[in-house]
DNA sequence: CATATAAAGGACATATTTATCTTTTATCTT
DNA sequence: AAGATAAAAGATAAATATGTCCTTTATATG
């Protein structure tokens, strides 16, 4: 479903929210030895978000990723689809080029019901509230 | 989701189940071109998936792959598990590799209920049902 | 039995994804 | 201004997934 990069965009992202701040700006290595991720792979896919303003960065000494309060107020789905585009989301669970209500495949009416309340929740919750989650100990991301 | 190998045996096994039997074996040629799958490629996952006596082969004249009763029964889970293993599907969605209710990942409420329903459906439903469905027309394969 | 047919098996080729490394650019601190 | 720090950028490497080809084996049919 996610690629291996947007899983690493995911939790990078989650966890500058819940470590990050203006004041307390975190490098691509302290961010990759938490979460567990190739910390140049991760610099790589900080940089894309970054383009997107998706996260903010600052070069130099005491340098390195946060997100703004704008950006905290952002969605976990345009992380993903900022790093995977649409396509493994909105493409057709057996592969078919063109499916559709229309022109259904044989398990068309399974799959995007589920998907779509998936997508759903990724773009209505804030990417704040899971950072809170994780930060009252509900959930994790390492 | 499902890897590309894992789309062409769905598709593959449905065509299968729709238009081949013992007394019409189809081989690889026909199977993929019909359903847009690349032949030498699909003769492979056909081979895979008779390993597993998913399906039936016989070689030679008159020879090639068809379903009997016994595997139209079965589930278009275990053809997708016996190409992409469990891995796949039960993996956690953001890539955490200890995700489970006890130690919950930042969505992990979120994706599983989701996902188990489609497991649930694609275990319940034997191919001869989702055969049936193509065979009415309601549904496609390419 | 000889021949043709079609799957099985294994080696090879290509593409894509994942990951690393090196150089350049910006900027904070002294 | 000089040096140190950290991201940006781009080239390269490794791993995995996808796809192809060729030889061998089994078997139906004349």
């Amino acid at each position: 479903m996610l690629s291996q990069q947007s899983k690493y965009a995911v939790r990078g992202v989650i966890y500058l929210a819940v470590h990050a701040s203006v004041n307390r700006k975190l490098g691509s290595k302290e961010v990759g030895e938490n979460i567990n991720a190739p910390v140049p792979f991760l610099a790589k896919i900080f940089q894309n978000l970054n383009k997107e303003k998706l996260i903010t960065s600052a070069k130099g000494p005491k340098g390195g990723f946060f997100l703004n309060e704008d950006q905290l107020s952002g969605s976990l789905l345009s992380v993903i689809k900022c790093i995977d585009g649409n396509g493994n989301f909105n493409s057709c669970f057996i592969g078919l080029p063109q499916c559709s209500d229309d022109n259904p495949c044989s398990i068309h009416h399974l799959a995007p019901p589920l998907r779509n309340t998936l997508i759903n929740e990724l773009k209505r919750r804030s990417i704040r509230e899971f950072a809170k989650d994780t930060k009252k100990g509900k959930s994790h991301i390492f």
